[in-house]
RNA sequence: GCGGUCGUAGUUUAGUGGUAAAACCUCUGCCUUCCAAGCAGGUGUCCCGGGUUCGAUUCCCGGCGACCGCACCA
């Protein structure tokens, strides 16, 4: 038997079809047409993003002595959104151009009436700049002898285009085509989804399910540090949905409207070196990534540059994975400066300070951020673990097979315990004891339905990274079974010892 | 949100104005001493809603969903 190398190009196709066959991923609400930006984990999948979850709680929290855990509600006190900037943020009118298909923010786009002898001939319109004014005045000018029109040319009145009357956009020209008509109206793009907390429908109920977790780490600030005996610096960690409402989710899980973060807020004095601390998190990430086995040439890094940077940014690289459809932003690691606490503490009055024994002195401390996709990292694991073989057999045939190479660590089950024979009761029997002990402390999976081969080949579709065989040595001889490895298809023999060992080992 | 393409078993695909097919998967039984073997049997499909028609999975309209571009992604 003997393997060529894996098809270069993975189709998403391929990986959303596998996906759906072996229950890693399913679409919501599916028996209703599905709806948009919104995915369930089936059995397979929901084993591989809590194992993914928990790599990360243990490395991030309780393998570290500096980082605590926390678990904030998904619905907070609506003020937070508006200190933290998203109300402001996610709530720009976006006007679109449906004969050019630009998009413009209403508030950057102007338009002015053309007033001729106190009549209204026209109108002009012009994206904000510095000499807009000036602008819509030449562009009035213009109109007013296109259309040959005698007399007095008022001044313009510049105005954006979130003051404008209905009747007055479908007149305002595109400042892309110089045509009137093709204007939408301005829509408000709210990235956050709203709800109402309590039975009554109005405006002061309104709250908003969390677009990030982070605030809940800014915002139970204080009551950490006062609970526990954390110095900076420290860190605040927890994983959690996330909810924004995408204009256009796509690419499967990568961009959802439900999602799942895991963030980390690490505290820094003020004085702190913050650009070598950034650093040390940059390569920290890094290397968690290829330890839940992501290959490095997948990955890459994403200076976000200094215009580009979000107002409370100082700092923000993006580790970047190839993924089939591009290379996108896999995880986030932005200086946060002290903006979020120093916004609270504006915000609420209540003072977000740590009190420096050293200088003894008042501090509010600076933050470096990790966020990172739990879907994201999941749909990367699945991307770069998907193989499709050519296998030959010893007869020369050529099939295929279908291979996801996941860690370890990660992969949804350890091990799959096979009896040789279905119908060998001594078989059965002795797979099944082994098959309950390893139950006790992994993800095991049992299996005695059809020919070997065809069993090996649906734990490759699993991802599952060992099976063990029972077979008449096992039973009459010396104990030991077939370990048969997915990736190298390899079999060796070894006893329930040394899979223990293998398994205390690899699994962690 | 706009434009294009598309929507048939779990998956991948045939096909039709007269209610539909194959392969693989899955399930049951037999067999089987290590890589999707064989034999027998079973479950299961025309995205949703209107319209045209004697009759619609097929044609038309609308919706929903998917993919690809554009735009968006504090």
């Amino acid at each position: 038997m003997s393997t060529s190398s894996a098809s270069a190009e993975v189709s998403m196709d391929a990986i959303v079809s596998l996906c759906k066959r072996r229950g890693f991923i399913f679409q919501s609400s599916e028996i209703y047409g599905g709806i948009n930006g919104f995915f369930d984990y089936g059995p397979l999948g929901v084993e591989l993003k809590k194992n993914i979850r928990d790599c990360w709680w243990n490395d991030m929290v309780r393998r570290r002595d500096d980082v605590v855990g926390l678990e904030s509600s998904i619905i907070m006190h609506p003020k937070v959104w508006e200190a933290s900037g998203h109300v402001a943020g996610f709530t720009d009118p976006l006007i679109d151009c449906k004969v050019s298909k630009q998009r413009y923010r209403a508030d950057q786009l102007f338009f002015a009436a053309v007033v001729v002898n106190g009549e209204t001939i026209g109108y002009v319109s012009a994206l904000e700049n510095e000499r807009t004014t000036e602008e819509l005045q030449e562009k009035a000018e213009a109109l007013k002898r296109k259309k040959a029109v005698q007399g007095q040319l008022a001044a313009v009145q510049p105005r954006d285009m979130t003051e404008a009357k209905p009747e007055e956009i479908a007149l305002v020209p595109s400042p892309a085509t110089g045509e009137p008509g093709s204007l939408t109206p301005p829509r408000a793009f709210n990235m956050m989804f709203e709800t109402f907390v309590g039975p009554m429908r109005d405006s002061s109920a309104v709250a908003y399910l969390r677009p990030e977790t982070a605030q809940g780490m800014f915002a139970d600030y204080k009551n950490v540090v006062d609970s526990t005996r954390v110095k900076l610096p420290f860190g605040i960690a927890q994983t959690g949905k996330s909810f924004r409402n995408e204009i256009t989710p796509r690419n499967f899980i990568f961009r959802s409207r439900e999602f799942e973060q895991m963030e980390m807020e690490y505290f820094i004095h003020p004085d702190a070196d913050w650009l070598k601390c950034h650093e040390e998190w940059l390569a920290w990430c890094q290397n968690w990534l290829k330890s839940i086995g992501l290959p490095a040439d997948h990955l890459s890094l994403h200076e976000h540059p200094k215009e580009k940077l979000a107002f409370y940014s100082r700092r923000t690289v993006d580790i970047m994975f190839k993924y089939p459809f591009g290379v996108q932003e896999l995880w986030g690691i932005a200086a946060r400066s002290d903006y979020d606490l120093q916004q609270h503490q504006k915000c609420s009055g209540v003072p977000q300070v740590y009190f420096d024994e050293a200088t003894k002195q008042k501090v509010v401390p600076h933050v470096i951020e990790p966020a990172v996709g739990v879907d994201r990292i999941l749909l990367a694991v699945l991307c770069a673990g998907y193989a499709e073989e050519e296998i030959k057999d010893d007869k020369g045939n050529v099939e295929k097979r279908v291979v996801l190479r996941l860690s370890p660590r990660i992969a949804p089950v350890k091990v799959a315990v096979l009896p040789l024979l279905k119908n060998k009761e001594a078989l059965v029997g002795r797979a099944k004891e082994l098959y309950k002990k390893l139950q006790r402390r992994y993800a095991v999976s049992y299996d005695d339905g059809g020919a070997i081969g065809k069993r090996y080949r649906r734990q490759d579709e699993a991802g599952t990274p060992w099976c063990v065989t029972i077979d008449f040595d096992t039973i009459e001889k010396d104990g030991t079974f077939t370990l048969r490895e997915r990736d190298s298809m390899q079999q060796k023999r070894i006893s329930e010892a040394e899979l223990f060992a293998l398994l205390e080992e690899q699994v962690y």
